[in-house]
DNA sequence: TCCCGGACTGGGACCGGTCACAGCCTCCGG
DNA sequence: CCGGAGGCTGTGACCGGTCCCAGTCCGGGA
């Protein structure tokens, strides 16, 4: 007689309550916290988990479970931002972090065709998931709209636009921040400060220009204002209109810190030095903003609160308990820039 | 009597078998590719889907059949390398995309610190995944080691350093690609070319000093080799460090773009015009390279090859197929600082 | 007319966990 | 001596699919 090569089976939960001599149940209310088992038998099941290197079947035990066990972190942006802006890699750099930490897992889902934003939602239902976060969404996104609807759990980074309120989200004080960096130009003697704003379709877009407005008081003047895209073309695009329509700006104000790179770039190109000549700030405190020549005055994002929090938030939905949306603030940051 | 909420209830296979007035068995084979099902039958099912709304469970499918229908995508590299470096962005798109196109998807998973190295083979044997996808190995990884021993099919991006042959890997040229950069730099009359080079426990630290080195011929000096980290920082620091010993040099190849960029910043800083005085070069063609002032001479990688190649190689090592490593080309890129 | 094979279908067993329930043992109070 | 409460344990049912085997139906060749 042959012998078979014995192609060892990853070993079950039903191997270690043989290998311990216990059953099924007792090796699962150990390795699920272990209550109501007596320390006999937890010794004895631990050891037979080590002896077998058993591990858990994750999809086993999401069948009878429910849950996945993972989040998705749900990107909705044309392609050239993500890897334009260094922003999406901290928040996904700490969602997993976040997740790591609870032994859970981060889906990546790009949805950045029409395809694939249709088939999103049923995609996620279909139990690959527990919750989703969502990354950047425009005003009014449907995407978000029928993860709603389907009751996905999902958490929003910042406060999306023309939804109804429930939506859940984690933003900073965009408005807040402006003022405060608006405030900061104009107290270093600046008042023809111009703004490059973001899409007006974007909470970030939206309200920091509000906040702008309003800190500017009287003072404000619309014409200049000018909207990019948050990527660094379209700030020195932004900032080249602006020259040209007001060629007396002492300072600008970009919505992202990629914004305010291009406006300097058009500004060397022009001739005018930075900040001798013009003060420009920025907006996230990405890892550019440190590094860039020169460095870039900007408002910080609490980048990794921003993750831990929308991960916590999700959770706290998922597991049904009481969640509403976070706020959180920024710091001013002062750097060579203005 | 109180009607109950009717809380209802994800539909299943079942569901719409009785829908469809067929057999589990029948919708199975429907979902599946649909050989073996007439016509009729074929149509009832669909229906049934549509009216009831079925999605497959994945978590089922995925005991049953005993694949998970996703790949990891893991990150070994020290935490600041995935926020700086763009062409991780790059790579992890192009792997996202290449699986949404095969209905699978990509788990993020971040080994940073020793502890979740540690349990990354542990991990990923849970069944999460099927495959790994190996980001940026440092010679002789442990990491690696223990995923082959795991029997974990893994595909590494780059050839890993110190490993048994085996291992499988997508990676390009890097000496002939630094060959060819090189030679670009002689011919356009530089002849004190200085390489600021990556670590040399890399491939790509490694080989494309050897290219370097290879082309440089007897005009090779050692005095002209520092090395850094990839990190625009480390470039600007190896710069600072060349041009005290060798006032003298006329041209700097960067092992990165990132570096090339930093080396951009000392020389201002030093008074050097890029690329009147000095020429420098870069590698990668990563996001910042096109929008650099001045925009930079790079080896362009081919980042969507590179992670469509990767996937479609470690899917054929999980299904069983014959593989080998692949090396791809890549290309040069002239733009304006050298 | 019978038999056979191919096309199609139904359903039981199974994947590897969790959960709820029943049962056991032991100890204690009445 | 009995009843009962806790602490602990074993077991069957179930989660929602896939797989495979047995069976039905039907047409065509002997």
């Amino acid at each position: 007689m042959e012998q078979t090569p014995t192609v060892r089976r990853k070993p079950t939960i039903r191997d270690v309550a043989a290998a311990a001599g216990v059953s099924r149940g007792t090796v699962s209310r150990v390795i699920n916290g272990g209550h109501w088992v007596s320390p006999d038998a937890r010794a004895a099941v631990e050891d037979a988990i080590e002896r077998t290197g058993y591990t858990a079947n994750h999809a086993a035990r999401s069948l009878a479970t429910g849950r996945a066990g993972s989040l998705a972190f749900l990107m909705t942006e044309p392609q050239h931002l993500l890897f334009d802006d260094p922003t999406f890699a901290l928040l996904l750099r700490g969602a997993a972090e976040a997740l790591s930490k609870r032994q859970m897992t981060l889906v990546l889902l790009i949805a950045g065709t029409p395809a694939e934003r249709a088939n999103v939602a049923h995609y996620v239902s279909a139990g690959h998931v527990d919750g989703v976060l969502l990354i950047s969404s425009h005003e009014a996104d449907p995407l978000l709209e029928s993860l709603m609807d389907a009751g996905i759990p999902t958490v929003a980074c910042g406060v999306p636009l023309g939804h109804r309120s429930e939506v859940l989200s984690v933003s900073v004080d965009e408005a807040g921040s402006a003022r405060t960096m608006t405030a900061h130009l104009r107290a270093h003697g600046h008042r023809r400060i111009a703004m490059i704003a973001g899409p007006d379709d974007t909470p970030g877009g939206r309200f920091r220009l509000v906040g702008f407005r309003d800190e500017m008081g009287d003072d404000f003047d619309p014409e200049l204002v000018e909207v990019g895209d948050y990527s660094q073309d379209s700030g020195a695009a932004a900032m080249e209109r602006l020259l040209e329509r007001a060629p007396d700006i002492d300072a600008v104000f970009a919505a992202s810190d990629l914004m305010a790179a291009g406006a300097v770039q058009t500004l060397r190109r022009a001739g005018r030095r930075v900040p001798d000549d013009i003060a420009v700030a920025g907006f996230d405190d990405s890892g550019l903003a440190a590094t860039h020549e020169p460095p870039l005055t900007t408002m910080r994002q609490p980048w990794e609160q921003l993750s831990e929090r929308m991960v916590t938030l999700l959770l706290d939905a998922i597991d049904g308990r009481a969640v509403e949306p976070v706020v959180l603030p920024t710091t001013l940051v002062v750097r060579a820039s203005a």
